[in-house]
RNA sequence: AGCCCGAUAGUAUAAGGGUAGUACGACAGAUUUUGGUUCUGUUUGUGGAGGUUCGAAUCCUUCUCGGGCUACCA
């Protein structure tokens, strides 16, 4: 240990190191010796549907806090309740987990701690600690109270040990049906929180499992499984959301009654996000409705739907890393996952032209002889330390989006207008001199002249322009599927609308134009280069960052908008309007 | 209603008795063959009231507001 680094060297780490709530717990942890100084966590889903953003944010702090502090990190999936649960998902969350960037230590279920959980219930028993109760449901729920008044006890709290533990047992070599009896723990009927007022803990229920099968017919319920499972595993800190911070307390009583390993339980906040539903519930309401197409449209905030939206696992991370952790309820900025995902695209990706029209206008270069074809070279990408270039055929006709050119242009309108100079992007600059019209009236062609001396890269011409630009070379274009997406809801906060976690309609709350589907003509280099897999993302310049869909086929590729380019021009726009 | 948790710029997140900082956003300017990027600058905050203290975002009291708990779900 060396004293008094430099100041410089002690701000650095300072201004990097600063500690979210649960890492000060954890180091004040191994300050005190507790486990040896060592950290192991657990990302514990249960397989009963996909992941999302708020799981990404779960598995960031679990693997992340391991991973800082040279600690270890299972998958444990939480497989108590077979009716819900299947294969599927568990094939699901390993790939997103992967997929995220991490890799498990272990992978366990808490279905292969069955038997030692089933132990755990037989200890119980016979220290007078549980007891088989024959009561319904709404018995017991009747017994439970209110939370302003203490709970009754149940009529067969007082069983025997004996009579209990044959009971149990005749319930496990299932003599009883659903229902019939459960196995609850004896705390307390009158305390003020609810979830120690004999929380069940077995229930009974001939369900196949995924996983066991018909081996079992009874299940531990989430209190009697969780915290057991964490202890077989040594897991030093269970890291959980806020709701089962009133958990925390049986939590701690199982530990000391069956003197299991004392693993941690830390709840911090989950993630909210503006603009979108995060329960399952809600999730599960949309693509049953048919509001979106699948658990992994675009659209969606599960892993799969970001994945297929063009996100990176990288940008992921970061936006986990950025969110921050703490227990107060929160609401993020949509703009801030954007802003991760350009942050990163911007210098990764290349900047391709991408005409994006249903009916783009034809730009015909009257003063260039017909059927010349040059091939221009054009950079991929300016923020590379290196710049890298690639051919783009330009010819007498381009495309140009419609949205570049205006008959009667408002003030610091920078595109072309009539009488108007641009540049084409990476080619020359020009001048509109002509329009064309259809019987309707409505623009289909602009004649322009170029100015020969004024090629990107050799320009002599001594013109500046305000604007350039993107343009697709007519006879070259490759036509594609363009799906741009935009958020889901129209309202930031869609669950606010939603006071009594009701079933509603979601028709009002809905972003009606979270996809349009428009038709583009792309630059052949795109094609090339998404058809070689050498890359799916790419900045479409002037437009935003797109990523190839995997229903692509080799005659029409399609695109998805990851996210526009900050747009300062309609920004100012939308302002006036 | 009872118990528990929380409250720091628009949104998040630091500061754990000693100058309220950072990021995103917003605004302004510079650069720019993407109205992008980059750079520079500006803006905005400790929920209220008391108390302890030389000194309070931080400790105490109280109020207010927000969230959670009354599943044989997790």
């Amino acid at each position: 240990m060396t004293e008094a680094p430099n100041e410089s060297s002690t701000e650095r780490s300072d201004a990097g190191g600063h500690l979210n709530f649960i890492e000060q717990l954890v180091e004040e942890d191994i300050a005190a010796g507790k486990n040896g100084g060592q950290v192991f966590t657990r990302f514990p889903p249960e397989p009963n549907g996909y992941l999302h953003i708020g799981h990404a944010k779960s598995i960031c702090l679990n693997f992340g806090l391991a991973d800082k502090y040279g600690g270890q990190t299972n998958l444990r999936f939480d497989d108590t309740n077979p009716v819900t649960e299947d294969t599927e998902y568990v094939d699901s969350i390993k790939n997103d987990v992967r997929w995220l960037g991490f890799e498990w230590e272990n992978e366990f279920y808490a279905s292969d701690y069955f038997e030692q959980i089933y132990g755990f219930a037989e200890k119980l028993i016979q220290k007078g600690l549980a007891y088989v109760d024959d009561s319904t449901s709404e018995e017991i729920a009747a017994q439970k109270g209110t939370p302003t008044e203490p709970g009754q006890p149940s009529p067969y709290r007082n069983r025997s040990v004996d009579e209990n533990l044959d009971l149990f047992r005749r319930m496990r070599a299932g003599e009883y049906a659903d229902g019939a009896k459960v196995l609850r723990a004896k705390v307390d009927m009158a305390s003020p929180n609810m979830q120690l007022r004999d929380p069940i803990i077995y229930r009974i229920k001939h369900a196949h499992h995924h996983r066991t099968g018909d081996t079992w017919c009874i299940y531990p319920m989430y209190d009697f499984a969780h915290g057991q499972s964490d202890a077989i595993e040594h897991i030093t800190h269970s890291l959980c959301t806020l709701e089962f911070e009133v958990h925390r307390p049986l939590y701690e009583w199982f530990i000391e009654r069956l003197g299991i390993f004392p693993s941690r339980q830390i709840e911090f906040a989950r993630l909210n996000l503006t603009y979108t539903v995060m329960s399952k519930r809600k999730l599960k309401q949309l693509v049953e409705e048919g509001h979106v197409n699948g658990w992994d449209d675009p659209r969606m905030p599960t892993i799969a739907g970001i994945r297929r939206r063009g996100y990176t696992p990288a940008s992921l991370r970061e936006f986990a890393d950025r969110i921050g952790i703490a227990r107060r309820e929160n609401l993020i900025d949509l703009g801030l996952m954007e802003f991760c995902i350009r942050e990163e695209l911007n210098k990764t990706t290349h900047s391709v032209m991408a005409v994006l029209d249903e009916q783009p206008i034809k730009l015909v270069i009257t003063n260039y002889e017909e059927g010349r074809e040059e091939l221009l070279n054009i950079e991929n990408n300016p923020e590379e330390e290196t710049i890298t270039y690639r051919r783009v055929p330009f010819s007498r006709e381009v495309y140009i989006e419609r949205d570049d050119f205006m008959e009667n242009p408002p003030k610091k309108f920078f595109r072309l207008f009539p009488g108007g100079m641009v540049r084409l992007k990476g080619a020359y600059i020009i001048k509109c001199d002509d329009l064309v019209r259809n019987d309707a009236g409505e623009i289909t062609e602009l004649h322009c002249s170029y100015i020969p001396e004024s090629r990107s890269g050799s320009d002599t011409s001594g013109i500046n322009v305000k604007g350039t630009i993107h343009w697709v070379s007519v006879p070259h274009a490759v036509e594609a599927e363009v799906r741009l997406y935009d958020r889901l809801f129209s309202v930031e906060n869609p669950a606010a609308d939603d006071p009594d976690g009701q079933l509603r309609s979601f028709k009002d709350l809905l972003n009606p134009n979270s996809l349009e589907i428009v038709r583009a003509f792309v630059e052949p280099a795109l094609v090339e280069a998404a058809r070689s897999g050498e890359q799916t993302n790419f900045q479409f310049m002037r437009k935003g960052y797109f990523v190839l869909d995997p229903d692509s086929t080799t005659n029409r590729p399609v695109f998805n908008r990851t996210v526009t380019l900050k747009d300062g021009w309609a920004k100012e726009q939308n302002r006036k309007s």
